[in-house]
RNA sequence: UGGGGCGUGGCCAAGUGGUAAGGCAACGGACUUUGAAUCCGUGUAUCGCACGUUCGAAUCGUGCCGCCCCAGCCA
């Protein structure tokens, strides 16, 4: 242990007793972080971190990672950093920083106000290597890269040695030096690590540490031209933080022996590296790769755009940062392969949504309703609670008056069995406001219905008959005079197969695409409290589902909208539908 | 035909020698001024397979089968 670590086990030692440790033991890192608290091992420190490459945006797959690492160092009240594993200039950009600094803390999780960087580090990374060069472990190789993918042999036959491998520490040194300076063209000489090149591990066949680079970085603009792998940087950066668990996804695990073997080499603090499984989710893909594919091939829209499973997009479609992050805990860390199914992290939206957000009500596809009994040029002002489960959610005046729209899906001629809604000879509920009875349609010439006629029951204000007779649909609905448009977009899963790369072919993930993925609907009528509605903001649509206020939204000088638009975030669970495509 | 990881009901996932938690999904029903929410109920899980150890095995051993990852001067 140096200094420095000693002065972190005085400082930042977790203060938990046995009967919290116990309680945090549920999952086998935590299990083990609580082994090595009791242990003492670290100093009784906890401290995380969650190092991207800022070469994309984040997805939900990042969200579990983030869950697993801040929440780790949330839940036993240790330490989490943001690390940028910025080590590769060629790939990265300053525009992916900003996204994943804005995504992690719209997440919600406390890095302590401080943006690393693992290029903060290349000096000392630069030393280290002299530092390994000088004790043997490490050379400068003059193959090219052809040459080393053959001398590092197959799966199943060992590589062999570089013809350059035995050079004296000083000859190395020199060399090292020279490929600092910028004296040697890209390609031409690397730094590798002196370990065995017949190791069945490929990793531990001499890997590479440094390249040449003649490349600006984002932060560190000329100054470098050799640039650090990431098994040899990533051990460093961990260590130069104080980094107690270093946890990464299982295409890791085969990484560890290089990782101990650097930090053993150096004789630094050292970090305990475990691997946990990447998230799979069905109906979609999870790869920066593909991702990216989707964007530039213009498949949607953006790395926003809300049929992403990034976490930009999923703001945009309105998923609460809560859910997204109760969805990671429920699905549990493990080390096996699996695929999550999409409908738990919907049911964790709808949970949040259902809790958090306030009923209004809309019409998607309005026919136009006129209560025949109704006063001319009447209007009143009917109260409507924003929410049935939590009256302190307040209430909110909705226009009532002759004509209101109700959605076309709400009214049958001639209903099937078990349709409760408004059809010839019924009576139905308008949400809030009176009972009406069936009694007559208006239809155009092809016959299509253009009005309904009804009649109200006067003494029914507020939706309750004195006489205590039962009513069995209730519909939501907007007056004519009040309404307001709204461009509605409606959005599906991206993909049409479970797994979109079942096809096999390379990029034939493409093939699956829903062509169907957004609908845009832009005869919609919208009550007229939604006028107020700011980006961001989400309701529930009475019987429809909940949505959210797009950024396309715009405001005009005094505030008010120029054109509504709201994105469907999800669909309210809906068992008639499921009943209908049951018995057809 | 090397190395590493993994296989528990449709999907996740507890369980680490004492006789299979929980969640999601599905399916019933109750309630309902959202066919939402809520509530109640419903699964004989050959614990990948086969042998073995044991009074007793999802848990230990051996063999087999299947899936995933690794041959970037990417991370």
């Amino acid at each position: 242990m140096d200094n420095a670590d000693t002065k972190r086990d005085m400082d930042d030692r977790t203060q938990l007793n046995d009967e919290e440790l116990d309680a945090l033991a549920t999952d086998f890192i935590r299990t083990a972080i609580v082994e090595d608290i009791r242990s003492g091992r670290f100093g009784g420190r906890v401290h995380t971190r969650f190092p991207p490459e800022p070469n994309g945006y984040l997805h939900i797959g990042h969200a579990k990672a983030l869950a697993i690492d801040a929440g780790i160092a949330q839940d036993f009240g240790g330490k989490f950093n943001l690390r940028f594993d910025d080590t590769n200039p060629v790939k990265e950009e300053e525009e992916y920083v900003d996204g994943i600094v804005n995504d992690v803390r719209w997440l919600g999780w406390d890095f302590g106000d401080e943006v690393l960087f693992a290029s903060d580090y290349f000096e000392q990374m630069y030393a280290w290597a002299e530092q390994l060069i000088g004790d043997g472990y490490a050379y400068v190789d003059d193959l090219s890269p052809d040459e080393i993918r053959e001398y590092r042999g197959t799966l199943t036959e060992p590589g062999k040695d570089s013809p350059y491998r035995d050079r004296s520490v000083e000859e190395n040194l020199d060399l090292f030096r020279h490929m600092r300076a910028g004296e040697f063209p890209e390609g031409a000489r690397v730094l590798r690590a002196k370990i065995d090149m017949a190791s069945p591990n490929l990793n531990l066949r001499d890997p590479v540490m440094y390249r040449i680079l003649h490349q600006s970085h984002h932060r560190q603009g000329d100054a470098w031209h050799i640039y650090p792998m990431y098994d040899w940087a990533h051990g460093l950066e961990d260590s130069i933080e104080g980094i107690t668990h270093s946890l990464c996804d299982l295409g890791y695990r085969d990484h560890r022996p290089l990782y101990d073997w650097f930090l053993d080499r150096l004789g630094i603090y050292h970090p305990q590296q475990l691997e946990f499984a990447r998230l799979n989710m069905t109906y979609t893909v999870l790869s920066k790769r593909k991702l990216l594919q989707l964007v530039q091939g213009g498949h949607v829209q953006g790395w926003d755009d809300p049929r992403m499973p990034t976490i930009a997009g999923m703001r945009r479609r309105g998923f609460p940062a809560e859910a997204i992050n109760d969805f990671c805990d429920r699905i549990g860390v493990s080390t096996s392969n699996s695929i999550v199914d999409v409908a738990l992290l919907e049911h964790c939206i709808r949970d949040h949504l259902n809790e958090s957000t306030a009923r209004v009500m809309a019409v998607l596809d309005p026919i136009k309703v006129v209560i025949d009994n109704y006063p001319e040029g009447q209007v009143e002002w009917m109260e409507a609670e924003n929410h049935p489960q939590h009256p302190e959610m307040g209430t909110r005046m909705v226009p009532f008056s002759r004509e209101v729209y109700i959605d076309r899906e709400d009214f049958i001629e001639d209903p099937p069995r078990k349709y409760y809604r408004l059809a010839p000879g019924r009576e139905v509920r308008l949400k809030s406001a009176y009972l009406v009875t069936y009694k007559d349609i208006v239809k155009d010439v092809d016959g299509s219905i253009v009005e309904v006629h009804c009649t109200y029951d006067p003494e029914s204000r507020g939706g309750e008959a004195p006489d205590g007779r039962k009513v069995r649909g209730t519909l939501q609905w907007v007056s004519v005079a009040h309404a307001l448009d709204a461009d509605i977009r409606l959005y599906d899963r991206l993909f049409l197969a479970e797994d979109p790369e079942e096809t096999g072919e390379e990029g034939g993930f493409l093939d699956n695409l829903n062509p169907d993925s957004l609908e845009i609907i832009s005869t919609c009528k919208v009550e007229p409290s939604l006028e107020k509605a700011k980006p961001g903001d989400r309701y529930q649509f009475m019987r429809i589902g909940y949505f959210c206020t797009d950024p396309d939204t715009t405001k005009t000088a005094d505030e008010a909208p120029v054109r509504l638009v709201f994105n469907r975030t999800i669909a309210l669970r809906d068992t008639w539908a499921k009943i209908q495509t049951q018995r057809p």
